[in-house]
DNA sequence: TGCCAGGCCGGGT
DNA sequence: ACCCGGCATGGC
């Protein structure tokens, strides 16, 4: 049984568990950049009321946060924390975004992926997972996003040690799900929701798993042994 | 009540 | 190459 199998069958359990999970359905791309930016180290819920403080005043277009000055920005998204710096990375983000594409997030889409990706990370306040989160949910481009929760999960699933970097959990994902934008989206989406739910920090034996039955390295061989189920 | 949330940067070892 | 403090609000 080999690391592909395992990982798609984690999917399929998944997905029969939780159901179709997605994000950013249909949003506009420019809101999802600021979402995955106000979002760092934030309760979505946080966010979602400093995504309404900007959309009220009329303020979610590239434009205005461009001519918005910086204190102002950041008494806005002050509920979603950290507000001043993640002004100053909005900022970085949209004047990048001015200067190259003039504000347009479809000339920004014609990018190449691993082009952009580069040209994302170069601006201070977008790592690695904002960049995919970017490219994957605002531009629907097949770049797999990895966090602490698919490290977690996947190491007590047992398909990774835990020690891996980013980029190598990424490739792996990558390689082993296909390239499909579908699927990297609802996998993230799905991961984020198990760990939430159940494969938390304070509970490293996922005691409270219905997945795993028990310690988590177990739930591959579960997987394997009823894999003509799924 | 304390802990954590859909991170990232910069400085120190 | 890792490790850590700082950044900050709101919900359970």
């Amino acid at each position: 049984m080999n690391r592909k199998k395992i990982l798609e069958s984690v999917f399929s359990v998944l997905y029969r568990h939780f159901g179709h999970l997605d994000w950013w359905i249909d949003v506009d791309p420019f809101e999802v950049c600021v979402g995955v930016i106000l979002t760092q180290g934030t309760n979505w819920r946080n966010v979602e009321i400093s995504i309404l403080n900007l959309k009220e005043k009329g303020f979610l277009n590239p434009q205005k946060i461009a001519f918005l000055d910086e204190d102002t920005l950041s008494e806005l998204i002050k509920p979603s924390g950290f507000f001043k710096v993640k002004a100053k990375r909005l900022k970085n983000f949209v004047q990048f975004l001015m200067s190259e594409y003039d504000g347009d997030m479809d000339k920004m889409a014609l990018e190449e992926t691993h082009v952009l990706r580069e040209k994302l990370l170069a601006i201070k306040g977008i790592g690695k997972e904002s960049a995919d989160s970017i490219l994957l949910y605002g531009l629907n481009k097949p770049s797999m996003v990895v966090d602490e929760y698919t490290r977690r999960t996947l190491a007590r699933i047992g398909l990774i040690k835990g020690n891996e970097d980013y980029d190598e959990i990424k490739e792996f994902l990558e390689k082993n799900l296909g390239r499909s934008v579908q699927m990297y989206r609802v996998f993230h989406a799905l991961i984020v929701e198990l760990a939430k739910t159940y494969c938390k920090k304070k509970d490293p034996l996922c005691t409270s798993c219905p997945l795993s039955k028990g310690y988590c390295k177990f739930y591959a061989n579960l997987l394997q042994k009823n894999l003509q189920s799924f």
